[in-house]
DNA sequence: AAAAAGTTGAGAATGAGTCTCAGTTTGCTG
DNA sequence: CAGCAAACTGAGACTCATTCTCAACTTTTT
């Protein structure tokens, strides 16, 4: 029996896509050709990226659209709640698309080979909330970052799904 | 009965100074004026501090360093093991000079007020470090960041050891 | 005490992100 | 469909923490 994928593929991306588009128009922002594309664009995939990554994929694909609106745009994504930012140190801004299909996963970043890897643990999720509320905080956005360094490429194995005890 | 406090105040900073003279010196480094300047004031006090706040202190107290050094020594302190750069979202970088007292203490940085509280959760460390180890990572440098916002002042007060069931 | 090795600091450079403002687009209303 | 107010866009200037450079200076060694 295999583990579950960690998102599912059913929850598809033009959904997603329409219900950014939709936060946007109730919140009385019109909808250019500019946050369309880059709608589009962010959640046509699921990789991590960062602004200019992101530029250059809407460079590359005729919508040329300004690192300015890059900028401007990508906060309107995260207050719909379908974007997250990561905080991964370092001085550019990283961001995930798949806050919606697996809100509660969380990353692991090697500082050696910089990769971010997503993983999930339910317990650690329970101990956020309980720890969150405890302290009077809204859990609205709590994240955890196991920041460490792997050793060489031992990095890439059982990322998934602890099945530790408790 | 009162909790204990975090850190324990009888494992005193001119201890720790002197551990990191010596890393220092195991390294081959020069003592110089500045760098042992630069320990003292760092580890004369339990504060989390920028770069810019520590720099402020040091010239207030007649230590004229320029930031260039304090940029280029803190590393060395970072390397030593008893000071750690913390990942405060933002632009500044953030450092806690508790890390040999209190290793295995976490934060919670509340965007609002941008206030850092420090807490401890054995259950947390005993997670992250599992977790750490099955992906093969070494649990060196594990760091949890709780990030969240906080309603209002409702954040200060029960902070410290969390008694929830496993 | 002089040479070798490493450190220091002023100022220039870097680079991600922000600001500005003139020109353009959007969505409404008639 | 035209007109218009309100909002968006982008080129380039700007910010600001951090890094680079290199000549002058300490520290340590011989």
């Amino acid at each position: 029996m295999k583990p579950e994928p960690m998102r599912d593929p059913s929850l598809n991306r033009g959904l997603v896509q329409e219900r950014v588009r939709a936060f946007l128009r109730s919140k009385g922002l019109p909808l250019t050709a500019a946050r369309i594309g880059i709608i589009d664009e962010v959640f046509s995939s699921h990789d991590h990226f960062t602004v200019l990554e992101l530029h250059t994929r809407l460079m590359s694909k005729g919508g040329g659209v300004s690192m300015m609106t890059v900028y401007r745009t990508l906060p309107l994504l995260v207050e719909s709640g379908y974007l997250r930012e990561l905080e991964v140190g370092g001085d550019e801004r990283h961001y995930d698309p798949n806050h919606s299909t697996s809100p509660d996963h969380h990353h692991i970043h090697c500082k050696d080979c910089g990769k971010l890897v997503e993983f999930e643990d339910p317990c650690l999720d329970l101990r956020e909330r309980a720890m969150a509320e405890t302290m009077g905080f809204r859990a609205d956005s709590v994240v955890f970052r196991l920041e460490a360094r792997c050793e060489k490429h031992r990095l890439y194995g059982a990322c998934n799904r602890l099945e530790l005890g408790t």
